[in-house]
RNA sequence: CGAGGAGUAGCGCAGUUUGGUAGCGCGCUUGGUUCGGGACCAAGAGGUCGUGGGUUCAAAUCCCGUCUCCUCGACCA
C-alpha cells in the first residue's frame, strides 16, 4: 500500500471504541471467530498471552499450596438442581447434552457452566476428618454458558479459566482465604497485567449464584465503563450441605465444611486490551507480551545487517527476554505499524548506520519515545521493560482515580456514569434502590467501597447504610 | 429473546433496482529493483455468489423457505 493511500485498518478509539476493540482483537490476530455462535478460536499471539497469565497464577496459586486436578466437562443434570439458587442462576445459560452414542439419555448431562456442584460432589467422598482440611484444589479448564449477546474474550459462549475450590474446617477459615485470594488476584493484575483493579465485596444482588458472598476486582476500561476481572466466592456450608461435604470434627463430631471458590478467565486478555490500547492498537503489558522486543533491520540485505540483528537477538534471549525478529520481506513502514498494532513493547530498529556507529534504536510502545542505546546494551533493555510496566500501571491507575467521582442524587449518578466514570455513592442497602439505579442510569454497583462514607443513599435519601461504586459495565 | 445490518476469491467490497454466464482493491505465488514510518515493476494462481426449493431459454440478480454471523437492548467470568 502507498503511503498516500494508507488506510486506518481500525476503528478510532475515541469516538467508536466497541469497533476499535473488536477490530483490533481480529487484525492482530488475538482472535478469530469460531463456526458456532459465540465462541472464538483463540490464536497463536493471543494463546502465547493467556500462557503466560496462567503461568504466573500457576506459580502464585502453588505458593499458596493449592494443588491443580481435572475434573470432567459432563455433569449430571440432577447435581446442578441440589442448591436452589445455583440452579436458578445457571439454569438459563447452560448446555445440555441429551444424545450420546445413538440413543437419549437417561438423565441430560449439562456441560460445565462452572464446577462448584461436581467438585462438590467428589469432595464429598474425599473428606472424612478434620485432618484432611484444608483442600484446596484448582482446575484450568473451559466452561460453557449459553450467553445471549457474545464478544471475542469479554463473553463468549466457551471460554477458558482456572476454577479453585477450597474447603476449610470454619466459615472464618474460609472467608479469610476468599479475601487473601482476591489480594492475590489484585496482585497479580498489578504486577502482571500493569492493570489497577477495585476489589470489595459485591451486593446480593450481583453475587454468585449459591454464594453467601461474592467479592470481585473491577477494571476501568477506556471508556471508563467496567469490566468484572475475576471474582472470589465464600460459600458458607451451602454446598457442603448440598453434596455432603462432611467430616469428623476434632471433638468428634460429624459436622459440615466451608467452601470457597474464584476464578478468572481468559476475560483478562480483553481487560488488558480495553485499558491500555491506543489509537494504534495493542499495547501489551510486558510481563505478558509473546514478544516483549521486536527487532527490525533495515535495508536488511545489506551486508552483516541481519548478522548483527541474529547477535542482538541472542544476547536477549540469553537474558531471558522474549525477542521476535522481523526479517521478513516487508517494508521497515509496515514492520513498524504491524508491531505498534501489536502492541510490542519495545521495537529495536538496527541498520547499516547504527552498526557502525555501535548504535540501536530502541522504541517504547507505550509513549512512542525512541532513543539511541549502545548496541548490545541487554541491561539497559531489560530495565526499559521494566519501566514500561511501572509507567503503564501508573497511568492506568492515575487514570482510573481521575475518573471516580461522588454523587448525592440519581442526576448526578447518571452524569457520572454517562461521563464515564466511577461513581461513590451511599446505598440504604434496599434492593429496590439499587434496581431503580440500573433502570435510571443503566448502571449496575460493582463492588463495596469500605474506604470512604457517603452519608445518604443515592436513591431513596435515606441515611446510606453501605458506600457503593457504580459503573456501566461489560 | 426483541430491533437493525450482513453473507460474492484469504480479507474488504462492487455487481442485485432493469436476469444474459463474475469484477475491483489489498493479500498470496514467481522473478527483479528497493529498504531509517504501511516501496515499485513484470508475470501468475485463486470464486458451483451461505444453503434448499421455485420461476425462466437463461438467476449472484426475481419469489418462497432455511442457516449463520455482526451490532444494539434485557441476563452474565
Amino acid at each position: 500500500m502507498a503511503k498516500n493511500e494508507f488506510v486506518k485498518e481500525i476503528a478510532d478509539i475515541e469516538t467508536d471504541f466497541p469497533q476499535w476493540y473488536t477490530d483490533v482483537v481480529l487484525k492482530t490476530k488475538l482472535v478469530d471467530y469460531g463456526p458456532v455462535k459465540g465462541t472464538m478460536v483463540i490464536r497463536p499471539y493471543g494463546y502465547a498471552i493467556w500462557e503466560h497469565i496462567q503461568s504466573e497464577l500457576d506459580r502464585r496459586f502453588k505458593q499458596m499450596g493449592v494443588e491443580n486436578a481435572y475434573f470432567p466437562m459432563l455433569i449430571p443434570m440432577s447435581f446442578l438442581t441440589k442448591e436452589a439458587e445455583h440452579v436458578e442462576g445457571f439454569a438459563p445459560e447452560v448446555a445440555v447434552v441429551t444424545h450420546a452414542g445413538g440413543a437419549k439419555l437417561e438423565e441430560p448431562l449439562v456441560v460445565r457452566p462452572t464446577s462448584e456442584t461436581i467438585i462438590g460432589h467428589m469432595f464429598g467422598k474425599w473428606v472424612e476428618s478434620w485432618r484432611d482440611l484444608p483442600l484446596r484444589q484448582n482446575q484450568w479448564c473451559n466452561v460453557m454458558r449459553w450467553e445471549k449477546t457474545t464478544r471475542p474474550f469479554l463473553r463468549t459462549s466457551e471460554f477458558l479459566w482456572q476454577e479453585g475450590h477450597s474447603v476449610y474446617e470454619t466459615g472464618e477459615e474460609a472467608e479469610a482465604a476468599t479475601l487473601q485470594m482476591l489480594a492475590c488476584y489484585a496482585d497479580f493484575c498489578k504486577n502482571v497485567l500493569c492493570m489497577p483493579v477495585l476489589t470489595g465485596r459485591k451486593t446480593e444482588k450481583e453475587k454468585f449464584a449459591g454464594a453467601v458472598a461474592t467479592y470481585g476486582m473491577e477494571a476501568m476500561m477506556h471508556d471508563g465503563k467496567s469490566l468484572q476481572a475475576g471474582t472470589t466466592h465464600y460459600m458458607g456450608q451451602n454446598f457442603a450441605k448440598a453434596f455432603g461435604v462432611q467430616f469428623t470434627g476434632r471433638e468428634g463430631t460429624l459436622q459440615y465444611g466451608y467452601t470457597m471458590s474464584y476464578g478468572v478467565s481468559t476475560r483478562l486478555i480483553g481487560a488488558l486490551i480495553m485499558t491500555h490500547g491506543d489509537a494504534r492498537g495493542l499495547v501489551l503489558p510486558p510481563p505478558v507480551a509473546p514478544f516483549e522486543v521486536v527487532i527490525v533491520p533495515i535495508a536488511q540485505k545489506k551486508e552483516g545487517v541481519l548478522e548483527a540483528t541474529h547477535v542482538l537477538k541472542e544476547a536477549l534471549e540469553k537474558a531471558g527476554i522474549r525477542v521476535k525478529l522481523d526479517d521478513s520481506d516487508n517494508s521497515p513502514g509496515w514492520k513498524f505499524n504491524e508491531w505498534e498494532m501489536k502492541g510490542v513493547p519495545v521495537r529495536i530498529e538496527l541498520g547499516p548506520r547504527d552498526i557502525e556507529a555501535g548504535k540501536m534504536l530502541v522504541c517504547r510502545r507505550d509513549t512512542l519515545e525512541k532513543a539511541e542505546y549502545a548496541l548490545g546494551d541487554v541491561e539497559a533493555v531489560s530495565a526499559l521493560l521494566e519501566t514500561i510496566g511501572r509507567d503503564m500501571y501508573s497511568r492506568a491507575k492515575a487514570r482510573m482515580e481521575s475518573r471516580i467521582v461522588e454523587a448525592d442524587t440519581l442526576e448526578a449518578l447518571l452524569a457520572g456514569v454517562e461521563g464515564g466514570n466511577f461513581v461513590r455513592a451511599g446505598w440504604c442497602g434496599e434492593r429496590a434502590c439499587e434496581d431503580k439505579v440500573k433502570e435510571f442510569a443503566q448502571a449496575t454497583a460493582r463492588v463495596f467501597d469500605e474506604t470512604h462514607t457517603m452519608g445518604t443513599c443515592v436513591c431513596c435519601g435515606k441515611k446510606a447504610a453501605h458506600t457503593l461504586f457504580f459503573a456501566r459495565a461489560y
